[in-house]
Parts: C-alpha cells; sequence; structure tokens
DNA sequence: CGGAAACAACCAATCGATTGGTTGGTAACC
DNA sequence: GGTTACCAACCAATCGATTGGTTGTTTCCG
C-alpha cells in the first residue's frame, strides 16, 4: 500500500477560501480570509493581529475600525463555518426525509465530508479555535452544532427502529461518524490524487458498514 | 438516544498523567507535567512559560535549568507520546502476530483507542502540537509515527489479499481508522459512563465494520 | 454651481502588559 | 568546595488595543 506521508501541519497549505454570499465586501472581507488563513495555520494565539493586518495590507490599527477585537474576527469566522454547516446538513437531511434511514445517513456523511474538502481552513478553525471564544460570542455556533449532532443522531435512530441498522452503542456511534468527517479538513487538499466525491462516497460507505447497514 | 452535550474545550478537564517510568524525577518531571497540562488546555503558543513555572511553583528563570527552551519541553512530551503509541502498537502486532488480520486489526484498534484514554492529554499534545516543534526536534517523533501507520496499513493490507477485508479504497481506510482513535482524546474522561474497555470494544468493532470483515 | 458638513478608510505613534530568554548571585547539600 | 537548585532583576521584542489625526469621497444646503 502507498501511503502518502504524513505532514506535521494543522492543515494543508491552500488559499482561505469562505463560502460564497457570506463574504463581507471589502476591507472586512479580506481581514477574514487572511485571519481564516493564519488562525489555521497558527491557531488563535498563534497568530496575532499585526500578522493579520500585514497580509491585508492595511495597519494593525485600521483593524479595530473593521472589528472590535481579534476574539470578533474568530467569532465571525466560527460562526460562517458553523452556518454552512448546518445549511448542508440540513439540506441533505430534508432532500432525504422520505428515503431509508440507511440513504439518510449516506447523504448526511456525504455532506458532512464534502463541506470539509470544500473549506478545509474554515473546518479547522471552526472545530479547533472554538474554544478560544468568550462564550457569549460562542453561544451561536455552539447551538447549530448541537443541531448538526442532533440530525446525525435522529437519522441512526429511526435506522435503529425500523432494523435497518445495528448498533451496540449508538451513542459511540454517533461521535465515531462524525469525527470521520472532522478528520478530513486536515489532509485533504488539491495535490491529493482523489475527488471530493471520490473521498464523500468512500467515507459514507465507511459509516454504512459502522452502523452495519445492508448486512 | 440521550447525546451527552457538547463542551467547547480541546481536551477533558483532568489531571496531566504522564505514562510510568518515563516521567524524569523531581522539578525536570513537575514541569513536563505542568507544560502537559498548559499545552493541552491553551495550545502550545497559547501557553507561556510563566504559567508552566508558575504552575511547578518555581521562578520563570528557574525553567531554564532544566530545559533549554520552551520548544525542548514540548518535544519531551511529544516525543514521550510517540514512544508511548509505538511501544502499545507494536506489542498488540507482534502478540497477534499469527492471527487472523481481523484478530490483528482489532487488537491494534484496541491499543489505539486504549492509549487515548489512558493518556488523553498527552495524546492531544502529541497530535495536535507537533506542527510547532522545530524539523530536528519533530524528526524522531515522525518517524515513529510512520512506522505506526506501517503497522496498520500492513494488517489491512494482509486482510486484503487472504480475503478476510474488502475495501473500495485501503489508504482511505488507514486514513479513517487511524483518525477514529485520535478524536477519542477530546472526549474520553473519568466523568464518562463507559469505561475504557467498553470504547476500545466498540471502537474495534467498528474498525472491523469499515474494513467488511466477517460479512 | 460652490462650499460645508459628514463619512468611511486609513495610519503613525504610542499605551501598558506580556512574551521567551538571560544575567548574576544566593542558599543548601554532599 | 564544588555542584545543584533556585530566584530577583532585567533584556529586547512583541502583544492587543487606543489615540489623535489625515486622507478622499459623498451628501446636503444655499
Amino acid at each position: 500500500m502507498d501511503l502518502p506521508a504524513w505532514e506535521p501541519r494543522r492543515v494543508v497549505a491552500m488559499a482561505a477560501v469562505l463560502p460564497e454570499g457570506v463574504t463581507p465586501p471589502g476591507t472586512r472581507g479580506r481581514i477574514l480570509e487572511a485571519g481564516l488563513q493564519l488562525f489555521a495555520e497558527s491557531g488563535f494565539a498563534g497568530a496575532s493581529i499585526r500578522q493579520i493586518a500585514g497580509m491585508v495590507g492595511i495597519n494593525s490599527a485600521t483593524l479595530y475600525a473593521h472589528y472590535p477585537s481579534k476574539g470578533h474576527v474568530l467569532a465571525e469566522l466560527v460562526r460562517i463555518g458553523h452556518e454552512e454547516m448546518w445549511a448542508r446538513l440540513s439540506e441533505a437531511a430534508t432532500r432525504t426525509r422520505d428515503d431509508r434511514a440507511a440513504r439518510q445517513l449516506a447523504a448526511l456523511v456525504r455532506a458532512h465530508v464534502l463541506v470539509h474538502t470544500d473549506y478545509p481552513l474554515l473546518a479547522v478553525v471552526t472545530n479547533g479555535e472554538l474554544h478560544a471564544l468568550d462564550p457569549e460570542l460562542a453561544a451561536p455556533s455552539l447551538r447549530l452544532r448541537d443541531e448538526c449532532r442532533r440530525l446525525l443522531a435522529e437519522v441512526l435512530e429511526r435506522g435503529l427502529d425500523n432494523g435497518e441498522f445495528s448498533i451496540d452503542d449508538p451513542v459511540l456511534a454517533v461521535t465515531a461518524i462524525g469525527g470521520l468527517g472532522v478528520q478530513v479538513a486536515h489532509w485533504f487538499g488539491p495535490e491529493l490524487d482523489r475527488t471530493r466525491e471520490q473521498v464523500a462516497d468512500q467515507y459514507a460507505q465507511f459509516a454504512l458498514r459502522i452502523v452495519h447497514a445492508g448486512h
């Protein structure tokens, strides 16, 4: 087996991309993109406002004309990340509302993986730097996060009730399946010889096997 | 399903424990334990040497009589973490050397999960802060990390060759199964109503299902 | 049209605090 | 008397954040 080399980095080096339609226009948006890049590479504590401002091409003082603090830049990134996650997962759930639980689970895992392949930097910051946020700034994102976990828990419950799935410990299954997608953001990149759809399909199959669907 | 609440933290609050027999005696060992606690909670950049020294109960200057830099404290923690990981995985692999691939895979995943439940703080630091290390300080740990991945890849290869396993993309399976255990360190704690063995057994079953063993 | 007021964007300079790390020296113990 | 363990004081650098002020553009009034 040809294992690709493991690189000691937080995230694959790539352009900081935010979901369409959510990036504020002008300097605010460029601050967000620079913050995304640096928070993903160095973490919240490891990135300074001077680095962010320097990447944008403005003075560090100007940053405070757009955001009241470094934490507010992170908060907006975390909020965007959670909203994109929720939008994709809830869309996948309602689209497959009337399908068998196995198909709905596959759709959820596919959506979960794809949001991590499409915005890996945002996912790393959203999942890995949430703890650095003041509780009141983090609260809205925490609510969305719980909603996302409930989507996954509900489809597992439905599949268990109607006999499609077979799991000894459903709570651990939710944790394990949810964790599958999260890891993707740490290694997926454009240099990989697999497409986003290939990864999503394979991981959806892994999830179906974990719940023992179609046994 | 009763999902436990998700907490926005890097790692469960618990005592910083290092594997037996590897902790240096005296102040050096207490510096390691304090560094482990603070690096796990706040990351390498987010923890200061004054915090570490304060937790030990010594002046920050005294720390430099035991370690030449903050990075060297992290380097020793990362080295200990990787050596414990390698010791447990290679023991599990040789112990099941002559078993069927399915049994060997289960033993590997069990060992992988258990090292994360036994030393969650160390695992978080080892996996999550390796990137902050100078390349020459990280090199020995990177070698051990590759050895660990090869153990997993080899048992998968063996199971594929003799027909025990069935996987479309074995490299992704290695990545997914390896990622399963890593996540455990972020939520496992003493307040959980599952034992370390219960989690390890369930995750071993998940891994066996991912490779479609015993289908 | 012309001038004044309001505006958003920006920056040099600076704040007090903290950073990782160094110095010179003290006290205790074998 | 040498070694080990320790610390008060200090260093240059950087931290997040603030101040006072300069641009260029837009808006409104006469």
